[in-house]
DNA sequence: ACCTGAACACCGTTCAAGT
DNA sequence: ACCTGAACACCGTTCAAGT
């Protein structure tokens, strides 16, 4: 009996490894926002001394790069070779937003690491590519690569109602209360403010911020495009 | 002597202001780097105790807040009236640009705060109605111009070699590890990377890529207009 | 009205030490 | 190899007090 609760017990907290402290930081991260992870609250939540993460990270600047590298090897990159340049690159470009919008709290840590490690480079030497296949010169693709890479970080990040609160209580409260911000604004000079204050402060359909967005981009991208047929 | 030395002390720091802390804080925050923008370090800068800025900002939530309205204050907004919508539209969102651009490390906090003050909700309210003069609904103006803001803030913050170091020297020498970095990549695995390394890792005309940025976004823009002629 | 001083809880990190 | 314990310098913030 006593052999078997010992076992349990270090079973449920057999060793820690650098995958492990990611993922349970991402998972902090998620559910109490960037601000809540420290070191010393990690540390709490995996049952360890502070001290311990620092055998498997060597500051909390190279734990960001393990975060950074842990949502970004979640991206799964679609085969390729069959479609046109520019769908490829809208499901590529899909791919790394559906990861990052599982992380919305984590996304501003990717946002300058997308070279910093292998899953980074593979999306971003995938992007580059599938933009000189798209007749763009290696200056021009690196450019509007990075800004479609910085676009979907941004998206993320930055829909409205995204970055405010820790629990789903707060962030609905602190929407109202945006929300109603808005409403007592002189009409006069803000028309168009409160016509749309809605879409300004939430959103209801979190997922269409998103697609629109992507849209806006790859319109952007087409519209820079050589295209032979023009 | 000893009074006139007394009455320089004394004129030197004569009062501390809302106005004058925010400068301190963003001339800070613009020499040494974001996380250096400590209310600690703040106060001994102005010749301060900490708690003196307490006084003026309830938290440092409060102090981004103000931050935030000083540098969307800086924001020169055209006459308008004159040129077509998205015309004007450019030059909007070149003066955003522009007074952002003077602040990178800052710009981070101007995200969340479109909303939150006047010179903010000037600028929205104005990208907002030339949208909806360029033939947007409101749903579809409010998305745009969100977007259209969030990009500003991500061009001048998310540029290559932008969000790395405190001082110049760092930053160069930042910028040299990091190509070096990808100089060291397999070749054929990374072709693209390697072929645009200069450009992913530096940006030697700094503001060619806010150029080059604003015209994707304009383009995607312009794409997704309802236009008559089309 | 505006600022100080002392105190509290929390943070990242180092260093020596344990197993 | 992996983790602990004690310690250090620094942080944001409160609260009572000074002028």
């Amino acid at each position: 009996m006593y052999g078997v609760w010992l076992s349990t017990v270090s079973r449920t907290k057999e060793r820690l490894s650098r995958d492990a402290v990611a993922h349970a930081a991402i998972a902090l991260t998620d559910t109490e926002g960037l601000e809540a992870l420290t070191i010393r609250r990690l540390a709490t939540g995996l049952g360890v001394t502070p001290m311990a993460l620092y055998w498997h990270f060597a500051d909390k600047d190279a734990l960001y790069d393990g975060i950074a590298e842990t949502v970004l090897a979640e991206v799964r990159l679609p085969e390729g070779g069959t479609d046109p340049w520019d769908v490829e690159l809208r499901q590529v470009l899909d791919a790394l937003l559906g990861a990052l919008a599982g992380h919305p709290a984590v996304a501003a840590l990717v946002k300058g690491r997308f070279l910093q490690n292998d899953p980074g480079r593979d999306i971003t030497e995938r992007v580059l590519a599938l933009l000189r296949a798209g007749g763009f010169s290696a200056e021009g693709a690196s450019q509007l690569g990075v800004y479609a890479l910085l676009f979907m970080v941004g998206l993320v990040s930055g829909v409205p109602g995204q970055e405010i609160g820790a629990t789903e209580e707060e962030r609905e409260q602190a929407v109202r209360t945006q929300w109603a911000a808005l409403q007592a604004l002189p009409p006069k000079r803000y028309p168009c403010l409160l016509e749309s204050s809605e879409t300004l402060t939430d959103c209801a359909a979190g997922d269409k911020w998103l697609e629109i967005g992507m849209d806006t981009l790859m319109a952007g991208i087409r519209g820079r495009a050589v295209t032979s047929s023009s």
